[in-house]
RNA sequence: GCCCCUGUAGCUCAGUCGGAUAGAGCGGCUGCCUUCUAAGCAGCGGGUCGCAGGUUCGAGUCCUGCCGGGGGCGCCA
């Protein structure tokens, strides 16, 4: 079987030999056209009629009389302005979905090169709650995550957890207050703000609790063992809670994807060692720095990364250079995506063009901030993830399966055994949907009405779709897998069976161009016009009850690859979705 | 002050390497459950694509300037 391409390339394809005849090389331009029985478009006689100086329409003319395009296409017509319109005829279009029926990734070619990708997102902070900032860097990364896996390449998961620094020496000073074992309580509640909270609170209030803390710091950083062996154990609590909210949310993060900031702690010499050595160490105001170029501060001078402090302790940019350091060298990665907030934009940048400088990248495009918005409240201010109040990503998970809960008990008729495991996958598939489906850059305005609705472009409504292409298998007693092999053949008779086909044959372009930009919701935006599609073909278009057994049939296939289509497309999204709601 | 991101319908957002008459959801209005699940469908109404220039056969898309919003700019991470 030949490779599944995609369209656009396709039609592109059989056009190029016509536009080489004019011009060697050049773009055919193929775009989805919007017109009315059209499905697309090549643009590329303009351009090409414009540096020739000839007519456009006469130049699209002579392309369409060169290219071979009788095979694929019903209509190839020029417009007066030298658009060429191409409409797929509707035969070879059934045949291709016939085909694309029997594909297990659905016309998706695996990557060519596959890569080590080094994805790193979540990293929540020890002994501290996840909050609603969590979520996006979670659930974007993890879809990150799985699209990569499905293209073929390798995926080393990070957790790069906050583990270290100056507030141990707090938190384990209040730990070592209230009992060990109360400590180990508290946290494996999931009850972190008040414990963190506690130990602030102390701080501020007693100055012989503060020399004690600044004192538990040294012990830390000396490598006291009774000191790391209660650090050991916020560590070990907090992972656990971290653990119980990552399996909530059905993302693919183990306590084993943990590479916490301590984990860089005796690369962190080395690194300012290796700079040195390299030239690149300045010292400045009694810190050791780096300036990279095209960087500067308020007032024009060169800003710099510090590297070690004036105190000598390690600023965050010396962990985040072993990492580099880390991933690049011992992990080998071709690739590292940080899945962080906008705001870290200067700061990454800055180590990625130091981690240039000596050497642990080994080239500018292999390490990616894929950054998104800010979460803003409804003041239209960030989100404090320092003392401010927020949302706890435990309560909002709360929300999500109450309301979802709600809904099933009021829309469903499932049984009752069912409803919580559904309930489950529609409230947390609606909220990473609503995270997934608008530009990541963009910033959002926490909202619960909004991150938690269920209709229109919704996680449920691609759910939906789904459960309604599965009921019309098991109303027949039928099996889907019988009209996923290819074997059965598809017609097009009817225009939303006929749109229905060419949306599903989109898919692996949407797949791609979603990889491209490191954009989800590109995908979700393919998945919620298939579902549309879908929906609309489900209501105009009998199948069980179709005129014919040949009909019916092909429809089945439709109903079986759509339903595929969209538990593929979720299933990348890191949503679940439930066979029956 | 400098830099980054952003501005599209009442609200929330799509809009592909620049393509023809800018789309969807929510909300509003009108219909549709005796036929495969109404978390749905069909239809109506809704636009100075922040503003002004420029490039181009063609600009929501690219460039410049301005305005509004968010963020960043040396020892917190």
């Amino acid at each position: 079987m030949e490779v599944m391409a995609g369209l656009p390339e396709l039609l592109a394809a059989a056009l190029q030999p016509a536009f080489d005849r004019f011009e060697p090389g050049s773009d055919p331009v193929v775009r989805p056209s919007g017109r009315a029985g059209v499905d697309f478009q090549a643009n590329g006689a303009m351009a090409l009629a414009k540096r020739l100086s000839q007519r456009p329409s006469e130049v699209a003319e002579q392309i369409v009389g060169w290219a071979d395009l009788q095979a694929v296409c019903s209509s190839v017509e020029v417009s007066a302005q030298g658009f060429i319109n191409l409409t797929l005829a509707d035969s070879w279009l059934a045949g291709r979905v016939g085909l694309h029926a029997g594909d297990p990734r659905l016309g998706v070619v695996p990557a060519p090169r596959a890569m080590t990708v080094v994805v790193d997102y979540s990293h929540p902070n020890v002994a501290k709650e996840m909050h609603v900032g969590h979520l996006r860097t979670t659930v974007i990364g993890d879809a990150l995550c799985r699209l990569l896996s499905f293209a073929g390449h390798t995926v080393v998961r990070e957790n790069h957890i906050g583990d270290w620094g100056t507030p141990f020496g707090m938190l384990i000073e209040h730990l070592l207050d209230i009992g060990e074992e109360e400590a180990a309580h508290e946290l494996s509640v999931g009850d972190l703000d008040s414990f963190y909270r506690a130990s602030r609170a102390a701080f501020d209030a007693s100055p012989e609790f503060q020399e004690r803390a600044r004192h538990r710091v040294v012990l830390l950083q000396s490598g006291d063992p009774e000191t790391l062996r209660l650090w050991q154990v916020l560590v070990d609590q907090s992972v656990a809670y971290f653990q119980a909210v990552y399996e909530r949310l059905d993302v693919l993060l183990q306590p084993s994807d943990v590479v916490g900031e301590s984990s860089y702690n005796d690369l962190l010499p080395v690194v300012v060692q290796e700079l040195d050595e390299r030239g690149l160490l300045v010292v400045s105001d009694g810190a050791r720095c780096v300036f990279p170029e095209g960087f500067v501060n308020r007032d024009g001078t060169p800003l710099p990364l510090i590297v070690q402090k004036s105190d000598g302790g390690f600023g965050y940019a010396a962990t985040d250079l072993a990492a580099l350091r880390d991933r690049f060298g011992r992990l080998a990665a071709d690739l590292a995506l940080y899945v962080v907030g906008a705001p870290q934009a200067q700061h990454l940048a800055m180590c990625f063009a130091v981690a240039e400088a000596a050497g642990y990248l080994p080239s500018a495009e292999q390490a990616v901030h894929v950054p998104f918005g800010n979460m803003l409240g409804a003041d239209r201010k960030m989100f404090k993830t320092r003392a401010g109040a927020t949302v706890k990503l435990g309560d909002l998970l709360d929300e999500a399966v109450v309301r979802a809960s709600a809904a099933v008990a009021e829309r469903s008729e499932l049984d009752a055994g069912e409803r919580a495991a559904v309930a489950r996958m529609v409230g947390i598939g609606a909220l990473k949907y609503a995270d997934l489906s608008t530009d990541r850059i963009r910033d959002y305005v926490f909202d619960y009405d909004r991150m938690l609705a269920f209709d229109g472009n919704t996680g449920p409504y691609l759910q939906y779709a789904r459960v309604r292409c599965l009921s019309i298998f098991r109303r027949a007693s039928l099996e889907i897998a019988d009209f996923l092999n290819g074997s059965v053949e598809v017609v097009i008779s009817e225009p939303p069976e006929r749109a229905l086909a060419l949306a599903l044959l989109g898919f692996s372009a949407a797949i791609d161009e979603t990889l491209a930009t490191w954009s989800p919701h590109k995908l979700c935006t393919y998945l919620f016009d298939l579902a549309g599609l879908y929906t609309t073909f489900f209501e105009s278009c009998p199948v069980l009850k179709a005129p014919s057994p040949e009909v019916r049939d092909s429809r089945l296939v439709l109903c079986a690859v759509t339903a595929a289509t969209l538990g593929l497309g979720l299933s990348v999204l890191g949503i679940e979705a439930p066979e029956r709601m």
